[in-house]
DNA sequence: AACCCTATTTTTGTATACAATACTGCCTAC
DNA sequence: GTAGGCAGTATTGTATACAAAAATAGGGTT
């Protein structure tokens, strides 16, 4: 791994646990320090975090981590809904049985992950990565999976220490299993639908938590 | 203007009008002192032309003009219409008087420049942006307007020579009329479909020529 | 001729020094 | 007391030198 990527891991690493808190400036030298290299490639790394929104530029060139409004929220996840809807329909034309295989299997995977006492949020978490990885993979974009990708990260910054209902997890299992029904069934209109609802109560979800 | 601006400018400008052509490599130090700078700004202005997606580099870090294939420029007129037909339907419930008289006003010019002998295209592609903009500054989502604005550039790369039929002119123009009668009606539904429309038929349209 | 290996060259990555710009706090003028 | 300007400081921008990595070319082996 060389300088470049340390850096970027490292300083996306520290946004993301609050060590550099939304609105904080980033100090080039100050970065380059902690990271153990020079401001060469800390430079090349926040070039990277800006495009991916973590990191803004002021008018004169100082860099600050990216505060998030609700309003902003909203604009996220209204975006994510239109990509992956989309994405969704593209899906129900294109998809294999053997891919649908693999949702049902993510889906039973999640059901097992929240059946236990105490919920298994991490697998949860990430069975639920895969599924929408999948499903926009089977709409065979790359583009459009760029940019979804692109979206899908960022509310993850406010996502530490969130308290996860059990209500919520069943139903976004069963959100899951209809846009799996829909996809087998070669329905764009159906899965394009089950997708903009179930990414909205997504939404609608992480809005009351915060 | 600083050195890499100036830098990021020069290389765009030419990889636009053809002076590096798709797939050719651009090599930091050639570009450098083509830039009369340094390479340290070139690599800042090959960043960002590489998230603008002018620019790819290889698994080698090695960097090349992008290569637009066929099945590419598809994708990125698919994404066009799902963002701005959003866009439209956003802006029907959105949009003051003023913003319905200016996109009447730029329909007007559009009338004027295409109704001469031989039509002002120059005037054509201005208003056409203006148009454009209009609509999506309406739908008042600024990260909606970045992904769009993002889009729309690519695909100039391949419009240097084209001619443009009057028939395809008038088209464009009376889709810009029923936009803008949908918008001023309010009805999202209306305006989101006449958009989609309006940019499939510009794809439809730039994939006949090339 | 096809292949692999190494030496050379080309190209990119990183550190560092210095230049340019923006910010801060203080002082003066009114 | 406030505004404006003028240090001095902090921060980013750029050039350059050298290091690391990758591509290339050539020679030897089969």
């Amino acid at each position: 791994m060389n300088a470049s990527e340390r850096a970027y891991a490292i300083i996306r690493q520290r946004i993301l646990d609050g060590t550099f808190p939304p609105g904080s400036q980033l100090r080039e030298e100050e970065i380059a320090e902690a990271c153990g290299v020079s401001r060469t490639p800390v430079r090349d790394a926040m070039r990277r975090l800006e495009t991916e929104m973590f990191v803004e530029r002021s008018d004169s060139n100082r860099s600050f981590v990216t505060v998030w409004k609700e309003s902003d929220l909203e604009e996220l996840f209204m975006l994510r809904s239109v990509l992956e809807s989309h994405a969704a329909e593209r899906a129900a034309k294109a998809i294999t049985a053997d891919v649908v295989d693999l949702l049902k299997i993510s889906n039973n995977r999640i059901a097992e992950a929240i059946a236990k006492e105490t919920p298994d949020i991490e697998t949860f978490l990430k069975e639920n990565a895969t599924f929408h990885e999948l499903v926009v993979g089977a709409a065979a974009s790359e583009r459009l999976a760029f940019m979804i990708s692109r979206l899908v990260f960022i509310p993850v910054v406010y996502k530490t220490a969130i308290r996860y209902d059990r209500e919520e997890l069943h139903k976004s299992l069963s959100d899951h299993r209809e846009i799996t029904a829909a996809l087998e069934a070669g329905d764009a209109e159906w899965a394009g639908a089950a997708m903009k609802s179930h990414i909205r109560r997504a939404y609608h979800a992480q809005a009351k938590r915060s």
